[in-house]
DNA sequence: TCAGTTATTGTATTTGTTACACTAATTATA
DNA sequence: TATAATTAGTGTAACAAATACAATAACTGA
């Protein structure tokens, strides 16, 4: 792999997670200090992405970027969006932060973005000179660069996917009850859902199974364990299903 | 408007169009002659796509694009997928091609899939140094690049947008008849429909709007002619259509 | 005027969606 | 050890949507 990395080209990464009921997305704190970094000039909050380099392609760019931050391999990503505007790196905070790098950033750079699900607890967050956080989606304000623009499409693709597809079952641990399964997508969509409706529905999910173990150690009837099935999903899916 | 492009930046535009009952692709012919100009080495066929602009954001770009192949501005124009696979340019044929122009294509070159919708009847086509023509989506095949590949990925997504948006009756002209809808969605899903339940789904939706207008001139009983009203789909379209 | 062609319309059946409330199993606490 | 607290789990009736299906109407060309 060559480091000669493409100056007008990036991969920017929207790592999803839940955790607690609701829908989290994994940032990486952003502070400028003052020369003699006794101050701080501003801090924020950005997503996870880095140029391209000149022998990589996008889904390796994307996997090499996801890896790096959560040290996992092998994660559901997805293109979602291009982002290409003159102005998407011209806000007053990341002019600071590009004169800090001299005109390293002077270019012009078109990102790709990729979305990654994973539950949030997966995550060992283990990184020496970032502060890495996982952050409600809700409460996320004031990002860098474009890059609450680029959370904001990313959503709104997680949204229709978790629709059409059973991509949403990537958010949950291996073993998890219909209960939590109920609570992201409520936590997803923002609506709630008649259990014995959801359940009904779920019933007819021949890809989401019943496992032989029950929860242990909780403080009330202990529910039912279950687990996606990716194989039965990839084998049942049906191909095209017509709105018409 | 600088001409500076970016080496390794370019959009690729699949232009929709629908006519005979088919769906179409308004293709240009790639033709490599021997350096004498007296014979063909090889002729394939290519979509439309030019290096962007440093200067020009990326709708822009795609935007100059069509208007450059149809003299048509204000076309329903929507970014789908990019590629960046590392050998997306390397077929035999392609380096043939690149060897043409010296070393200008030897960069590595990630292109964004923009597709666009029209009625076939409204381009006229006037391009003097280029074979420029409208293919049945059907009859396609070896196509420069990757472009089999774009196209295959815009016809994906054409059909997901046809199911969960009005989208396709860009492709009818101003003034349609059902049946006209009908085979449009029968042609671009491949499948058929009951006529009367599928009058009974239109009938639902209030942006295809009766004219008080009959087609003339058919040699059997004439047609009520309908509009795509923009304006009603903008306004009544629900926000998030949840499938669980 | 009649043959050919496409347009237009309704109903009964099946399928899916919604709304709704009680009992069961576990832990914590009195 | 009984009881309170908490979440799990389940069925049915009403309503809405999707499907299957065939006869009559309006025009042109021969």
């Amino acid at each position: 792999m060559s480091h000669k990395w493409v100056p007008n080209l990036s991969v920017d990464c929207v790592i999803f997670g839940f955790d607690a009921d609701q829908l989290k997305v994994l940032l990486v704190e952003r502070t400028l200090r003052t020369t003699d970094k006794k101050n701080i000039v501003f801090s924020d909050l950005s997503l996870t992405g880095y140029h391209i380099y000149e022998d990589e392609d996008l889904d390796s760019a994307a996997a090499r970027i996801v890896k790096d931050l959560t040290g996992l391999d092998k994660l559901v990503l997805e293109q979602f969006y291009t982002f290409g505007s003159l102005d998407r790196l011209e806000h007053p905070n990341d002019k600071l932060w590009h004169e800090q790098f001299g005109d390293v950033f002077s270019h012009r750079v078109v990102t790709v973005g990729y979305f990654s699900l994973l539950p949030s607890t997966k995550v060992k967050i283990a990184q020496k000179d970032r502060v890495v956080r996982w952050y409600s989606v809700n409460e996320v304000q004031n990002m860098a660069f474009d890059h609450n623009q680029i959370l904001e499409k990313a959503l709104f693709h997680l949204r229709y996917k978790l629709q059409h597809d059973a991509i949403g079952l990537e958010l949950l641990p291996d073993k998890f009850t219909l209960s939590q399964m109920q609570r992201l997508y409520e936590a997803v969509l923002g609506t709630s859902f008649d259990k014995r409706n959801f359940r009904k529905k779920v019933a007819q999910m021949n890809f989401v199974v019943p496992l032989k173990e029950k929860q242990h150690g909780v403080p009330h009837k202990p529910a039912q364990l279950y687990m996606f099935s990716r194989d039965i999903f990839m084998r049942t899916r049906k191909e095209r299903p017509y709105f018409i």
